[in-house]
DNA sequence: ATACAATCTAAACCTTAGTTTAGGTCAAGT
DNA sequence: ACTTGACCTAAACTAAGGTTTAGATTGTAT
């Protein structure tokens, strides 16, 4: 397969491949007598891993870490074991960053509802905590010791 | 409370700070005569949102869009609505995504449990789909839909 | 009055993650 | 041999989100 095809099946433009190679996280790709890359399953497989990692928030140069350790066998197993380890850590503190954010999104839904039904945002700006509803006055406590 | 104060209190750095008011996220700010900001609870409680929304992913000239509205009064209630309908979307697809990851990152893990255990890559790698146990073999198979 | 820390601005700089451009090569079909 | 589309590289460019620098001003404390 060539870049194109391999850009159609990942969804990665064409000069994001050729800058993932160049920046080292596509190694070991083989080039055509005269110069073509030439990716196989194994290099799809990588791109996977690679995606994957960068769409949870991965730096490149993390990336490229990682697949350093790859080429270089059997030493690097520990370590890689750590990575995903420490990366699941990652990917749970983002989720529990969204879901804090949530709440205070879901405070200013109300808000925002309420100054509809108004016609202004008056009224429910002058509110003061106890005239919340309960589940509100929660939301916007718990996103009040966050924020 | 002067901007030193205000970046212990939200902890964004001085300079951020100064960045975002001059790329209109913080709206009028009092200053003193002789030209140095002063903050007060309101400003504070404005800057706990543009923080949330920040970390969720809202990029600086959205925030700068919602805040325009927020200066332009009682006709912008429905976008500012339809804002936080929309954030909230954005978010529920990021920790989707998230959760994604976290299955081939699982998989991975396991992976190198094993490889780790050998002391070698090799028996992992040439296992086939059936050598799975049955709930490694899900997280691999749905983790190679999405990615 | 003077010292001093904290603040101010504009402008330059930085990093990350690519994209675009310009000028060339490759290889398949005619 | 020639055309054509896909590919190649290096280098410049872009955008976002800040940070740093330099030089000036403010305002509080002695």
């Amino acid at each position: 397969m060539q870049i194109g095809e391999i850009s159609k099946k990942t969804g990665l433009s064409i000069s994001t491949l050729r800058y993932y190679d160049k920046h080292g996280l596509l190694q070991n790709i083989d080039r055509s007598n005269g110069g073509i890359r030439k990716f196989d399953d194994k290099d799809l497989e990588a791109l996977r891993i690679i995606i994957c990692l960068k769409t949870s928030g991965m730096k490149i140069s993390e990336i490229k870490q990682f697949m350093d350790w790859c080429s270089k066998g059997d030493t690097t197993i520990d370590k890689r074991l750590n990575m995903f380890y420490q990366q699941e850590k990652n990917i749970n503190e983002q989720i529990d960053i969204l879901n804090k954010s949530l709440k205070l999104i879901k405070f200013k839904q109300w808000y925002y509802e309420a100054a509809k039904r108004d016609g202004t945002e008056k009224n429910v700006k002058d509110m003061n905590l106890d005239d919340y509803p309960d589940d509100i006055r929660k939301l916007y406590e718990e996103a009040h010791i966050i924020w």
